[in-house]
DNA sequence: AGCGAGCCTGAACAGCGTTAAGGTATCCGG
DNA sequence: CCGGATACCTTAACGCTGTTCAGGCTCGCT
């Protein structure tokens, strides 16, 4: 029935409580009791819970990779990153606090490597730089990072805390002063629209320099 | 002698110890030992550690602020972006993990919307757009804290694990395969270059979109 | 049949954040 | 000058955490 507590399994159930209690609800004895097994049974498949939580990133970047092959070349390099971009900032936007908690994962997945070595050669062969593309990939994994994290944050203290997030909150808290902060306030979005605008600005940055 | 356990002390001892031991290190009862106090002593300072953790982010949000404020305005937009970007990354340098530990942490510090305010008025005044000059804004945080927390993760990584960042071990890593990838990990650099470089990719972008 | 490997239990450990009740100085109004 | 309030801290305990270790099942193989 239950037999077969798998390190896939537990790293699967380790996501899905992170999800739904947060960070601090991937215990080691809830994730026990949802495999329905006594907490030190996790300690035959799993070194130490440094180890669970790394594989918890591999497992996410994985995704990461797959969701990657699966998508058809783009047209140059800026279609690639783009497509990249959107898929690095979709699974991280799956997990609650995705950005945060995997950023530190380094992208080691080989199909990661693999894909990216295609993109290489098909870029350097349309003329960019080698060490042009390489900082082309990691600005805007940088840029994803840093961009989700902010998302992820305003998104759930929006839930928890709505009325601290709120805009009649902040521009109570501006006051009188600060009058063209309280107005970009007020023009600033969220979601998908934000972050393709910021992404091409990024992509716009890099098209300077990849110019052949 | 000893007398005065302030709310302040509190905070920079917790940042001491953040940055000698590590964000596991930062316990209530080894800040209490540090303070010559017992651990419940800092209940009556701090409701729980939560608000101390907040605290300490808004102590590196102040300093952000006040570092600014001392600064000179820059010739235009590109000038006082690229200060606050290398401030907000000097900041975040300073303690172990500061990236990400405080990207969380809003930046609500009054001095630095007093700054921003500065900013958006003389940006609007040279014919850059209000929403544009906040996506501006967002968009350069975002890629600071995307980078310092890539940047101290490998720093710190090649600190404790000397060999797991070696490009030795990274070339018997990718083997035979992925050729490209392998040359661009010899191309890639580190620090403050390599911090400006990325940098001026992004204003570039920028400066496409704030051209008046 | 019996033995070893694979998988799990039961019980315990130190350390964590947090709370409640109680003590001791210090200061302030009568 | 005295008495009580206020500020600050201690002592002791709570339930929770990650982790270890000895022991016990339950298979498949010889």
């Amino acid at each position: 029935m239950n037999k077969g507590v798998t390190r896939d399994r537990i790293v699967t159930a380790a996501l899905d409580l992170l999800d739904e209690k947060g960070m601090d609800g991937v215990t080691v004895r809830a994730l026990a009791t949802r495999l329905d097994v006594r907490p030190s049974a996790l300690y035959w498949h799993v070194r130490n819970k440094r180890e669970l939580l790394d594989e918890m990133g591999t497992a996410v970047m994985r995704r990461v990779g797959s969701a990657l092959s699966e998508l058809p070349p783009g047209d140059d390099w800026r279609d690639d990153l783009a497509a990249f971009a959107s898929v690095l900032r979709a699974e991280f936007l799956r997990h609650r606090d995705g950005a945060r908690i995997f950023s530190g994962t380094r992208i080691a997945d080989p199909e990661v490597v693999r894909v990216k070595e295609f993109w290489f050669v098909r870029w350097t062969a349309s003329g960019v730089g080698l060490s042009d593309a390489d900082d082309a990939v990691d600005l805007v994994t940088a840029f994803v990072v840093g961009f989700v994290i902010e998302e992820q944050e305003h998104r759930q203290s929006a839930e928890t805390d709505p009325a601290r997030y709120s805009l009649a909150e902040r521009d109570a808290w501006l006051g009188g002063d600060a009058p063209l902060v309280k107005r970009a306030g007020h023009l600033h979005d969220h979601g998908d629209q934000r972050f393709e605008r910021h992404l091409g600005i990024v992509l716009d940055g890099l098209a300077a320099r990849l110019k052949v």
